[in-house]
RNA sequence: GGCGCCAUAGCCAAGUGGUAAGGCCAAGGUCUGCAAAAUCUUUAUGCCCCGGUUCAAAUCCGGGUGGCGCCUCCA
């Protein structure tokens, strides 16, 4: 498989630091609101690249995190008069539902970082021992003066950035471009012990220790959305190489924006849907196969429009699923050879996704399958050809995440169809359309075929 | 100012040197007692513009135009 590299700006062969195994972490949620769908494309993007490594068999250990100690959380939890605590677990709660929706699978570890206070304190004080920090009033910052790779991930010379920063320059820092790893807790404020008294970790302390201790000093890729890139990542680098001297992350991938009529999608600029609101008018596999439809390092525009073009791809995929299940329950009998199209449909699904995870190109892989297939069963087909169309299908909707939920046609809607198909024996039409029409009101398309009634949900 | 991204049909979107995948919409056909649904077919001599390299360019190089992002919390 190849893999654009942020660090080289270049695809690269993907070669395991330990061979069989990938190593993956991957930038998660802030968790003092629900998420929005730009928030919710790196969380489907690594769920996929963590699905499709395992389908190419090898062992995966994927940590995606929590932050629940911020600046942000800590505003929120006195705006609501709550705890950060109770604050943290509510949203890790609602993050859990709307991700469940989403078909992205539990990471292997999703660690807090209020759970690993230690872990951080004890990374912090090892970069003060080896000169890549210091105090200042109970804060403590990271010197980039000291670590002279600081700017390799984003491309930036030291002095480029200072030309270009909006940062005040306060007194306390040797260099405008130092960050906190750990800032003093005002009087009421959450805090915790250490060495420089009561306070808590910086932002971007708590990726490199997590990451260190769940994966190890050297890990196989790590993500994040682009806008991640610089500070974020730069800065993880810097703590991560300034503790061991090893590499941090052998690869750096960075998904592209979300955007509102051609602008970044962001919580600052008040632009943006959330993924639970979207829930309220839409199955969240619809919303899948729309991040899925495009390269995930190209922007993307989102709007209603759009997932509607991405429901109606869904509902084609979906009537091709329930064909098949109409044939394997009905048993048809005309035997046909669809193998070179199981074989097609395989091969183009990892070819396009050996390629820089080219999901696009393998949502139009599937279409294509569903096309021959479709064409291959135009005279019928048996019981055998259609269970395995379905099971090839399947086994590539599950490595992109895209799941169906089985409808079940209530009793109800079959009552109806029983007394319509009665009425159709009796030659009695216009009771038969009646009967069809409230059908359809209720939500379901009705056929007739030979081999019997089919009732589909709409 | 520094660094970077994007431009392909009515709407989305793949395609990084060999003659434009796929989806949505639309039109036409098939099936059906009629309809709906489903399904099939059709739909870019051309890829923002101007030069250049090449037997060959959406693709590489140079120069424009338009849009966006990071350098401040952000996915």
């Amino acid at each position: 498989m190849r893999i654009y590299n942020t660090m080289t700006r270049k695809k690269e062969e993907f070669v395991p630091v330990e061979p069989g195994k990938a190593k993956i972490y991957a930038c998660g949620p802030t968790v003092y609101n629900f998420f929005h769908i730009g928030n919710a494309r790196p969380f489907i993007i690594f769920d996929t690249l963590r699905r499709y490594l395992e389908y190419s068999g090898l062992n995966v250990t994927f940590v995606q995190n929590f932050t629940d100690v911020d600046d942000k959380m800590i505003a929120r939890a006195k705006e609501e008069n709550t705890t950060l605590k109770e604050l943290g677990e509510r949203f890790i709660k609602e993050y859990y539902t709307d991700a469940k929706g989403l078909g992205i699978k539990p990471a292997d570890f999703q660690p807090k970082a209020t759970e690993h206070i230690k872990d951080i304190v004890a990374l912090i004080k090892t970069l003060e021992e080896k000169g890549h920090a210091y105090e200042a009033g109970g804060d403590v910052y990271y010197d980039v003066s000291s670590f002279p790779g600081y700017g390799k991930l984003s491309g930036q010379s030291l002095e480029d950035l200072q030309a270009g920063a909006r940062i005040d320059v306060t007194d306390v820092k040797r260099n405008p471009e130092d960050f906190a790893l750990w800032k003093a807790s005002k009087q009421d404020e959450v805090g915790w012990d250490s060495p420089w008294g009561k306070g808590r970790p910086g932002w971007h302390i708590e990726c490199s220790a997590m990451s260190m201790k769940y994966l190890g000093d050297t890990i196989d890729i790590h993500g994040g959305g682009q806008d991640l890139i610089f500070p974020h990542h730069e800065n993880e680098i810097a703590q991560s190489e300034g503790a061991t001297q090893k590499p941090f992350a052998k690869y750096w991938m960075h998904n592209g924006y979300i955007n509102i009529n051609n602008e970044k999608m962001s919580k600052s600029k008040g632009n943006f849907f959330t993924v639970r609101d979207i829930a309220q008018k839409y199955d969240l596999s619809v919303i899948r196969l729309f991040m899925l439809s495009a390269h995930y390092r190209n922007p993307v525009n989102f709007s209603e429009e759009l997932i509607m073009q991405a429901a109606s791809a869904m509902a084609r995929i979906k009537n091709f699923r329930d064909n098949l299940k109409f044939i394997i329950d009905s048993g048809g009998s005309n035997e046909v050879d669809i193998s070179k199209d199981i074989c097609a449909l395989e091969d183009g699904f990892k070819k396009a996704m050996d390629d820089d995870l080219n999901t696009a190109e393998a949502i139009g892989v599937i279409f294509e399958y569903i096309k021959d297939v479709n064409l291959a069963f135009e005279n019928g087909a048996d019981k055998k050809n259609a269970q395995d169309a379905l099971i090839a299908l399947d086994k590539i909707l599950d490595v992109l995440g895209i799941t169906f939920l089985q409808d079940v046609i209530p009793d109800e809607i079959k009552e109806l169809a029983k007394k319509r198909a009665d009425a159709r024996a009796n030659k009695d039409f216009a009771a038969a359309d009646a009967l069809r029409d409230e059908i359809s009101a209720l939500g379901y398309d009705i056929k007739d075929t030979p081999e019997g009634v089919k009732i589909n949900k709409r």
